[in-house]
DNA sequence: CTGCACCTTCCCACAGTGGTAAGGTCAAGG
DNA sequence: CCTTGACCTTACCACTGTGGGAAGGTGCAG
């Protein structure tokens, strides 16, 4: 099987299969006589596991171990449970901390007129020595955690240079 | 004022202020005799503010839309508000994506015995063609937030060829 | 044979952040 | 006066993932 059919049979990219396989997630792929990277059904078994580990939040890295764990078959499966659960973890921290900013943000809006005025406690807020924090909670979470994939939907507005 | 002083004063790194500077979501900063860069108390006040943006998950491109936003003296307060609220969006769409994935892996690991044997629905799961997906969700959340600094506290682990 | 779809490798970009190396500067103390 | 140490300067390199593209080989269909 060509690489974009793996692809398309697992849902990664053929551009990260080549990547996972360069960084030794993925084992080397066997090769045809034209040098084409040649895939089978364990391969693409590999691949979802990876597909679905990424969707689930867990990084590269942890997807690694993962893998590893799947593959050693006589791991216990406290090993398991307790790996996954320091990465729910990561994940709730991580969401404490988005929902902090949340809350510092909507209560800052609450107090933003919102009509044709220039006036605005937001900007009031950032402008302002020792305001609204939101960091006594960020503070505490310094989890990785980072979701996969967010780069296609871009805000892009910024880029000139603000005062030159 | 020293960029270091600047640095301690605003709680941005002079590493950062340096960056900010240089992709141009700061002033050039003066520079005296010596070739030191020299701060006043607004650029820590603009330094402080990007702080507090940053950590509201403001990324650096949207920071320095409020930077211009809170320099533009004529801007309605409704299109602060809304900026913020769209941000706002954005978060929220990275912490259902973020409970999507706990509630799985959560999910998962409740039917996991966590004990000495091997069998773990977990990998099982991430093993099996069609399972737990999380995608539906996650489909949707496409958003870019990122929350900044979060390279300190990592997990390492993996770093060996899965195979080989 | 031509054209097109696929494959190969290699380098570039993105967002932020830290590290570090090689050098300049400056003030204090011997 | 000279050394030491703390600061500053620039310029690179690393990390995590992902996509884009160039330059070239391959393979199949018409």
């Amino acid at each position: 099987m060509n690489i974009g059919k793996a692809a398309e049979a697992s849902g990664v990219s053929a551009k990260m299969i080549r990547y996972y396989e360069s960084i030794g997630l993925l084992a080397k792929a066997a090769r045809r006589e034209n040098g084409y990277r040649d895939y089978d059904e364990r391969d693409v078994h590999d691949l979802r596991f990876i597909k679905r580990a990424r969707n689930l939040g867990f990084s590269v890295e942890a997807t690694g171990d993962l893998l590893a764990l799947w593959r050693d078959k006589s791991r216990a499966s406290a090993d398991v449970k307790s790996f996954a659960m320091r990465h729910v973890s990561d994940l709730e921290a991580k969401i404490s901390e988005l929902q902090a900013m949340t809350r510092t943000l909507r209560h800052l809006a609450s107090h933003c007129h919102g009509d044709e005025r220039p006036d605005c406690p937001i900007l009031d807020d950032l402008a302002t020595p020792g305001a609204g924090e939101t960091d006594q909670d960020a503070q505490v979470n310094r989890a990785k955690v980072r979701k996969p994939r967010d780069a296609g939907t871009q805000i892009r507005s910024f880029r000139r240079p603000v005062t030159a």
